[in-house]
RNA sequence: GGCUCGGUAGUUCAGCUGGUUAGAACGCUAGCCUGUCACGCUAGAGGUCGAGGGUUCGAACCCCUUCCGAGUCGCCA
């Protein structure tokens, strides 16, 4: 039977009565481990601060018998006096391992059921298994861990935002369905039939009407919702550190202020004292050189544009995918020679094909067998040597080619170098490599759509001096919009908005949106335009991401407390599940079974 | 939607080319034990081999379907 506190009052945390040796304290905790000798009984008690041994003795402790029901996570509350160990039973493995409470009283608050784990620090145990009883998971210190450094990042956040003149402002969660970009999560009401509202992707509007409204600079720490597919990095509800600023550029602003909040959040929270400024790089040198708008520079492997050699070479892939516009860039895998068997290169071939590449070209030069490869027939010895200078390919090294479509061949090649790194080890993981990438196009083609759409939204501010080519070669046009790469990981990302009426309608035009479409869309949003807009931008940060680097998780799952599975269902709760049919009635919805 | 990987006691896993009653460790239960901290010793319980179908004299193992989980491509302004 589950006893109540009474009296009892906890006194001191189970990791810190090292501090408390002499005096009598009273702890409450999860038993973690229970040790039976007989005569005597060690129990190890877990709170959120860590263990501590207490010790039940038969000699002193007068109710003997109730510590001998203590089993695996009953909650129990003790009062005892914390005494040193003996020198021979020190345990240098626990923080509080040089100390003990031996116990006067004893309090069962909770009996428990043998969980279906171990509720231990680096568990092995199945996911699946731990996110049905999460609320033991999360027991784990490894988890605690995680979720008091996500706290301090949101706090830290806080501090320097409002220290900063940001006021926290809350935006609704029901808001209108956006016709760009993600698929929303659609919310029905009763009182509405037939109509929906629907999740935020972001609280974009919203904060640009809190600029046109003048409250300055914003902030909000919120939920986004997308009911995109889920990956490792990627939950459909996420937490964003939302801001935006009025009166501002990019440079002498945003990304000043912004450098500031994460270097902030570091310190504070874990640290590191970042040097700044950070790193620059336009997105066309990271396509050029990393085959990703999210480089990990914390490696080599750069990618080489080889398309003029390409092109008057005997070797058709290689001169059509020129000719068609595309581009043929390779990789100096250097020294990887020894490091891949044929059979291994062949399997990179598939792994580019994943990546919707049609094949991987190589040439590999062996430091005893010399220069081996399919291609190198087809290519001329000035084409080779011209080949061989640019990309410093060596005895050792492997070239790896891939011809396509830019977006194919940056695809592919970032995704192999990326592979390649990972594999050799080539990434110092004790660093963090933090950088910018500036200059997005604005605008991207969608073959799907037929019409260009919006690389970042819609309301995203040309590049003052790209103004032109809006009119007459909208793929050129450059966007005041950056991102915030750590680790090759899209941390955040933000722009300068579109702050003039006429500007944002050439903008709606040239995305192929009709003035009824934008209207019914955003009209609220367009009208507020007349009324005196100040120049605006701002960022966002994704909080879970922040928190996967601070931590060194893996998946983003580690660092939320409920998290969705790859479905985007919680395998605690089994959300979503079907509903009453009188729910459904009332909401005038009806389900129509295939 | 595509590709790849996985699912066997509570947990982590083993289980050969299809062949007796599916094993181990930890955990759990009971007993003993006063200095353990991976406590120890003795005994014991515990399995629809994810599910359904098929092939076979015989299936955890082969085939088909399906469910669940992971990674990834598409998707994610």
């Amino acid at each position: 039977m589950a006893e109540f506190m009474g009296e009892l009052r906890r006194t001191a945390f189970c990791g810190e009565i090292t501090d408390k040796l002499g005096q009598e304290v009273v702890v409450m905790g999860w038993t973690a481990k229970r040790r039976d000798l007989g005569g005597l009984i060690f129990a190890d008690i877990r709170d959120k601060t860590g263990i501590c041994q207490a010790v039940f003795d038969n000699a002193s402790f007068a109710d003997f018998a109730k510590a001998e029901r203590i089993r695996s996570e009953y909650v129990l509350a003790v009062r005892g006096v914390v005494r040193a160990r003996s020198e021979e039973t020190v345990n240098p493995k626990l923080p509080t391992g040089t100390v003990e409470i031996l116990v006067s009283e004893l309090k069962i608050l909770s009996e428990a059921e043998t969980p279906p784990f171990a509720i231990e620090e680096d568990s092995d145990v199945n996911e699946l298994i731990r996110l049905k009883y999460r609320y033991l998971d999360l027991r784990r210190p490894d988890l605690q861990r995680r979720l008091f450094l996500r706290h301090r990042i949101t706090s830290a956040a806080r501090h320097y935002l409002e220290e900063n003149g940001f006021t926290e402002i809350e935006t609704p969660f029901l808001g209108k369905s956006t016709p760009e970009g993600a698929r929303d999560y659609l919310v029905p009401s009763r009182v509405h039939p037939g109509q929906f509202y629907a999740l935020p992707q972001s609280p974009q509007l919203y904060k640009q009407l809190l600029m046109i409204a003048g409250m300055d600079r914003y902030y909000q720490i919120t939920k986004c919702f997308r009911d995109e597919d889920l990956r490792a990095n990627r939950q459909p509800e996420f937490t964003q550190i939302d801001m935006e600023m009025s009166f501002v550029e990019e440079e002498s602003d945003v990304m000043t202020v912004m450098e500031g909040l994460i270097a902030r959040i570091f310190s504070e929270a874990a640290g590191i004292e970042l040097p700044r400024p950070f790193r620059r790089m336009t997105y066309r040198e990271a396509m050029d050189r990393f085959g990703s708008d999210k480089p990990d520079t914390r490696f080599g492997l750069e990618l080489c544009n080889v398309s003029d050699l390409a092109e008057q070479s005997g070797f058709r892939v290689f001169a059509e995918a020129v000719k068609n516009g595309g581009s043929v860039r390779c990789i100096n895998a250097k020294g990887f020679e020894e490091k891949l068997s044929r059979r291994e290169i062949d399997a990179l071939g598939d792994f580019v094909k994943s990546c919707r590449a049609k094949g991987l070209a190589w040439i590999t030069w062996s430091k005893t067998e010399g220069v081996k490869s399919p291609i190198t027939k087809f290519l001329s010895e000035d084409t080779q040597k011209a080949l061989y200078e640019r990309t410093g390919f060596e005895p050792g090294d492997i070239l790896f080619f891939v011809a396509d479509r830019d977006e194919i061949v940056f695809g592919a090649l970032g995704a192999l170098r990326l592979h390649l790194g990972e594999r050799e080890n080539l990434i110092d993981k004790s660093k963090f490599d933090i950088l910018w990438v500036t200059d997005f196009p604005l605008l991207e083609y969608s073959e799907e759509e037929g019409r260009f759409v919006a690389m970042h939204h819609p309301f995203t501010s040309p590049k003052t001096e790209d103004l032109p080519l809006l009119d007459t070669d909208p793929g050129k046009v450059r966007a005041k919009a950056y991102d915030l790469v750590i680790n090759g990981q899209e941390a955040g990302g933000g722009s300068i908005r579109i702050h003039s009426q006429k500007i944002q309608q050439k903008m709606f035009r040239t995305l192929g949106l009709s003035d009824e479409v934008v209207a019914q869309k955003f009209g609220y949003f367009v009208n507020a335009f007349r009324y005196g807009t100040p120049p605006h931008g701002g960022l966002a940060f994704g909080l879970d991401r922040l928190t996967m680097l601070l931590t060194g998780a893996e998946s983003i799952r580690d660092v939320i407390a409920f998290p969705k599975v790859q479905t985007a269902s919680c395998l605690m709760s089994e959300a979503p599940n079907t509903v009453d049919p009188k729910q459904l009635e009332e909401l005038g919805i009806d389900i129509v079974k295939e």
